[in-house]
DNA sequence: TTTACTTTTTAACTTAAGTGAACGATTTTA
DNA sequence: TAAAATCGTTCACTTAAGTTAAAAAGTAAA
């Protein structure tokens, strides 16, 4: 499991062995059951997230009603907002499937960014590549329809359709849950023609 | 018009008069006509933009129609996604009124941060303020209707919405001019009565 | 000032999404 | 295992957005 976070590190830098055991001493592993709520709203949380294996969703509560916004899935990251500015978060996250991740808070940052500083290059590498990528996302999310959103999750990550509910995936894509079972039946009409 | 861009680096660090001249030397600041385009799509460039004064606005023409996905006005920096990996751009970026900005690319950045590392972390800072904005907006973005989210702009953004073309506002919206300008006339009408 | 061009609005029509309700099917839990 | 809750689908109906076209308003150029 450790081999998932030092090569998922590996892309941006490379650590020593001394500094592979720094981080394991560190304890932040963690193994969360399905359904668990990792973040409730309201809740202040200096805690980030780094999903190893499993998958984590992002959640408002609007009107009574969940609204999912995004979701974590294998080597993928997750830094609530609250952690920058100590407001209570305004979403929930909990887990879609038994996970596994990485449970990291600003406290262990500085710990380990002034022992090695390369962190802190990595993170700014991070979080720029997060950057384009989530604008590239909202910029395609824009310009495309429900049907042409749903059509392109099913060309970049075909896996959350599988496993995931689908009253989920509809808010992620904007919709309805009932529009998103339409729009299924109205793309299969169409591929049988 | 320096004074702009040492405000707002100084809400992330400080710098001494040495590192202000330093800076000023680099020789940053562009004036650009309204219209002028800085970024074509397919195009490779390394420059980020900064704003100081004045709009611009990025698009991508699908299907020979321009949809504005995004405007960047004072104190706003764009940095393209080409930028990173060298990739010819997808979208355009133009200049929607006269506009001061600073130009700047990976070269100058190397210089000035080997210089003075504090830059790097200021930069660290900037982008993952920018991601958890964009997190939320994108959040806001998809849990709302098009109408919800143009009252929305109108509270949050209120000179954009004076300032750009209706068209243009539109995809931005990620809606037709056409349902724009009717929804517009809906909410007047409600606010009639 | 006339002309050409762009932008916004309006209209009629089509298509799709929102809403409320009902139906099995499945899963949960008591 | 029975009852309750959840989930996906379907239906009928309403509302709003997409589309195509044209008119009106505004802007810039000759």
């Amino acid at each position: 499991m450790q081999d998932i976070l030092f090569g998922f590190i590996s892309k941006y830098i490379s650590l020593t062995e001394d500094e592979k055991n720094a981080i394991l001493s560190l304890d932040l592993f963690r193994s969360v059951k399905k359904g668990t709520i990792l973040l409730k709203e309201g809740q202040k949380s200096q805690d980030d997230y780094f999903v190893l294996k499993g998958c984590i969703r992002k959640y408002y509560i609007i009107k009574g009603e969940e609204k999912t916004t995004a979701f974590f899935t294998e080597m993928e990251g997750l830094t609530p907002h609250c952690v920058k500015n100590n407001a209570p978060s305004e979403y929930f996250i909990s887990c879609v499937e038994d996970t596994i991740l990485t449970v990291t808070n600003p406290d262990m940052g500085v710990e380990v960014n002034t022992k090695f500083p390369k962190f802190e290059i990595m993170c700014r590498m991070l979080s720029e590549e997060l950057l384009a990528k989530q604008q590239i996302n909202f910029d395609e999310f824009k310009t495309s329809s429900p049907e042409q959103r749903y059509l392109n999750l099913l060309q970049k990550r075909p896996d959350l359709i599988q496993r995931v509910p689908q009253h989920q995936l509809a808010s992620f894509l904007g919709i309805e849950p009932q529009s998103l079972s339409r729009l299924r039946a109205r793309i299969l009409e169409k591929s049988k023609k």
